[in-house]
This record gives C-alpha cells, sequence and structure tokens, in this order.
DNA sequence: CCCATTTGACCGGC
DNA sequence: GCCGGTCAAATGGG
C-alpha cells in the first residue's frame, strides 16, 4: 500500500505519461506548438519526484538543545549516519539525468568534492543550505557515472524539513492538479531543457547507446560504494541506467491504487 | 567584504 | 592502510 504522497506521486507520473503520449501523437502528426504539454510533461515529473522526496518520515526531535554549544556534538561518522538512515527510515532517491541538475527547486551549497576509486569521475557532496539554521538533514551526491553521452547520478539522501520545502508541499497539497511550478527542472536553461527531455520520452534509443558491459559497470558500482538499498521501496528493484526510466511503463508493477 | 566553492586534511569503519 | 564522507581553511567572484 502507498502513502499519500506516493499515491500523488503516482498520479503526477500518470498525468506526464498522458501527456507524453498526447505530445507524441502530435509530433507524429506534425504539429508544432507543444510547449504547454512539455511543461505540463516537466511539472508532472517534478511533482512526483516531489513527492517522493517529501513523503520520507521527519527524524525525531533532538534528544537535548545543543545548538549553541556544537563544540560538544560528537561528529557523526559516515557508517553511523548511514545506520541512524536506516533505523529512522530515511530514504535515498536516485536520479541519473544527462547533466547534473543544478536547480532542482531546493538550495544547496556544495561540502566537498572527491574522488571515487570506483569511478573515473569525482562526486560531488551537498547539503541542504539551511541544514545549519533549520536543522534540515537532506543531502545530495552527484556524480557523473558515463561519458559520451554525460550522464550523472543525482543521489538524494534525507528529506527537506526547511521552510522551503514545508512551503511547497503546502502548495502541492492544496491542488496536486493545478500545475503549481514547484520543482522546475526545465528553468535549468532551455538548452539544457532540450537536452534533458529526450532522456524521458526516448528509453529505447539511450538503450541502444548504452551497452551491458557498462551497464553492469554501473550496477556493480553501486554495489560497491554501499548505496543504502531500501528493501521495501519496489523503486529500487529496477535498474536505473541511463536510459531505463522506469516510471513510465512499468508503473502497474506498483502497490498503485487510484484514489 | 561577504559568501559560495574548492581542496587538502581528517575521521571512523573495515 | 584503504576507503568514502565530512570538515574547514583557502580561494575567488560579485
Amino acid at each position: 500500500m502507498l502513502s499519500n504522497d506516493d499515491q500523488k506521486a503516482v498520479a503526477a507520473l500518470l498525468r506526464g505519461q498522458g501527456c507524453a503520449n498526447h505530445l507524441k501523437s502530435l509530433i507524429e502528426k506534425g504539429y508544432v506548438p507543444t510547449e504547454s504539454l512539455v511543461d505540463t510533461i516537466l511539472d508532472s515529473f517534478s511533482l512526483a519526484l516531489s513527492f517522493m522526496i517529501s513523503s520520507v518520515p521527519p527524524p525525531p526531535p533532538p534528544q537535548h538543545e545543543s545548538s549553541s554549544s556544537q563544540d560538544h556534538v560528537p561528529k557523526k561518522s559516515p557508517k553511523l549516519k548511514k545506520k541512524i538512515c536506516e533505523r529512522e527510515g530515511l530514504k535515498q532517491y536516485r536520479d541519473d539525468c544527462l547533466y547534473p541538475l543544478v536547480n532542482d527547486g531546493f538550495s544547496w551549497r556544495k561540502y566537498g568534492q572527491k574522488r571515487i576509486k570506483t569511478s573515473p569521475y569525482q562526486r560531488s557532496y551537498y547539503r541542504c543550505a539551511y541544514a545549519g539554521e533549520k536543522n534540515c538533514n537532506a543531502s545530495k551526491r552527484v556524480q557523473q557515472i558515463q561519458d559520451s553521452p554525460s550522464v550523472h547520478r543525482t543521489t538524494y539522501v534525507g528529506k527537506h524539513i526547511c521552510e522551503e520545502v514545508r512551503t511547497y508541499s503546502h502548495q502541492l497539497n492544496d491542488d496536486v492538479s493545478s500545475g503549481s511550478k514547484m520543482i522546475r527542472f526545465d528553468k535549468i536553461d532551455q538548452d539544457m531543457s532540450e537536452l534533458v527531455m529526450p532522456q524521458l520520452v526516448s528509453i529505447d534509443h539511450h538503450q541502444e547507446t548504452i551497452e551491458d558491459e557498462v551497464k553492469d559497470q554501473i550496477m556493480n558500482q553501486e554495489c560497491d560504494n554501499n548505496e543504502l538499498v531500501v528493501d521495501d521501496d519496489q523503486f529500487w528493484t529496477y535498474p536505473f541506467s541511463p536510459g531505463n526510466c522506469m516510471f513510465l511503463d512499468d508503473i502497474s508493477v506498483l502497490d498503485y491504487i487510484p484514489s
């Protein structure tokens, strides 16, 4: 059984699927003005992502007030943080795209960059810009996983609890179908929008461009990197290769109950 | 001068 | 000792 947010995410994805199919038919007929449809599709995906990210339960309140005496706060080790994530059910959302999503609707602050042994590309570490003042524990990692075409993997960890997200969520809950401009991936810039869109709609094309060897390498890399896999999330049971966006055609296998 | 980014150092687990 | 993740001083742009 999906949560309320998950159901909204699925509904948004289905809306995007319908618009994509409509767009496809229009393109086949040579109909040119399809910008509004593209906007709707992008909004749908953005909306779905927002629900998936924001559906993670919030962390428990701090045991004691210690913000004024950070010197006495022991630093959480990565392993410890991972265990905490597992215990608290913090999910990771992973997204592959042709270019890193610089503007995904949230304010991030880069705090590190490292070369990973299992990848020739560097991995960038970001945390919510409001991590300090609003105790927002959301973070993300961005890493290029493939060249030609350039594919970047963004792994979101934790949930935004900052005011920015609460405002967004409030708007979304008020009217999911209104097409509110929550996370506008298409506002990165026009050129990027044109580059990202084909990835979403031309699955077969990209699958042909990625050899199985590369995909195996990517999957093995995930294992090597100790990515947290959420067992009860069927989202993760699907391979996230750059050319395989499972959202659309495979959505029926999810425990989806139409509202 | 402020602030975000960069980058080498550091930490803890294995 | 290696590794990924984080810290924090240095740096650079506006």
